[in-house]
DNA sequence: TCTTGTAGTAATCAGTTGATTACATCAAGA
DNA sequence: TCTTGATGTAATCAACTGATTACTACAAGA
């Protein structure tokens, strides 16, 4: 990897260097996400994720006006990546999959987007706001976009979206408590087989293998 | 409603009662559901959760032994709760319904349980909560003890296991976001539909006509 | 009546946290 | 060169929070 590749978005944050607000600006959001994401909306400190972007936390609030601000950013980031990954996936239909192909395409991009747990975790956060003032009707905008790209776009029935929805819910409460860290429980091994099909052996060595906070980054 | 009637387990708690330990605990955890679920784990206080209880800060505090403590029986409490749903909806199965009715049965408990948003949300923190030293084992084991209720005890398949937890699930993070407020929407429409067939205009009404801090109690 | 264990609180404290302010540094245009 | 706007920080603060301590009040048994 020479120095002409250096891209400060994914580069680990480095103290003391002068870049963009927009840089700046991703790399606290990418921060944010993994802080929101295992400590929640309360528990997670503008401090902890100056600390993860490599700025001062004056910085992090200032730049986004608050902490509020801060997550509502970072949750629809997380929402919009949904998006964009499903519509990634959607623009190689050829329009004569059967709908069982289609959503699988979808559910394997579902799952190679969340192995970024920050992701994962601060979708799931946002949905669990439903009853707050200002995230509630956020969170139910986020998820009814990813219904629309994928009822619209993607064009499968109610009843194919909501059997998608389902298991694309059960995968992500699976991953949230990371239950790959049971395996060798039958149970446990049992649900995961079932849930993830014949990908469950390489999830579980990917989840293994990943330290938890950063998402593997 | 008579004087002999008067319940302390579920009446609102008043100040300055003295009641057994036993009560107190239950009416603690009751409050700390409500919190917990609301504001997550760190942004649970437990000044919140004891003037909910209607008691001292320093009771709730000295009475499980911190807050962590409290957060576990907490979840405990709410997936026992599950369990117990569960259980004696089986109990009155005679062997030979369809796996269809079995699940419906199931699926009716549980939204009739959940109706408690902090059962709910409690659970759904505790499901987030994988990542965490001491909580993630907790979260695994709970899950997978009313895993093992639906497969052995209701004696459904994996397969069916598994759609009925995809549909639990979906179901469960529409409750949280709190979907029926969205209603009017044409996607919000069509999803509730499709997810509780005949019953979303119930639980539309149900969920809008009540308070969400406290389920209601 | 006296004692003892249980239920329960007020007061307090040290650590944390979001936000603000004043200041420093640098690149580019006039 | 000088100014100006943008990037960025150190220092500080008031509010909050979990926990601890020392205390009170009451009920039941001896």
């Amino acid at each position: 990897m020479s120095a002409s590749e250096f891209d400060p978005t994914t580069a680990p944050a480095g103290r003391g260097e002068r870049l963009s607000a927009d840089v700046r600006r991703e790399q606290i959001l990418a921060a944010a996400s993994v802080v929101f994401g295992e400590r929640g909306y309360s528990g997670g400190t503008t401090d902890a994720i100056a600390r993860q972007a490599g700025v001062s936390q004056a910085y992090v609030v200032r730049m986004f006006g608050g902490k509020e601000k801060l997550f509502r950013a970072s949750a629809e980031r997380a929402a919009q990546k949904v998006v964009d990954a499903f519509r990634t996936t959607i623009a190689d239909f050829t329009g004569d999959e059967a709908p069982h192909d289609r959503t699988l395409a979808l559910s394997v991009a579902y799952i190679n987007l969340v192995v970024d747990r920050g992701i994962l975790l601060t979708l799931l956060q946002l949905f669990s706001l439903g009853h707050d003032e200002g995230l509630g009707s956020l969170a139910r905008q986020c998820f009814l976009r990813v219904y629309r790209v994928v009822r619209e776009d993607a064009g499968l029935s109610p009843e194919e979206a909501n059997a998608f929805f389902g298991r694309g819910m059960l995968t992500t409460m699976l991953l949230a408590m990371r239950m790959p860290d049971a395996a060798g429980d039958p149970a446990a091994d049992e649900l995961m087989a079932c849930t993830f099909g014949e990908t469950s052996t390489t999830l579980i060595e990917l989840s293994r293998g990943q330290i938890p906070l950063d998402g593997g980054r």
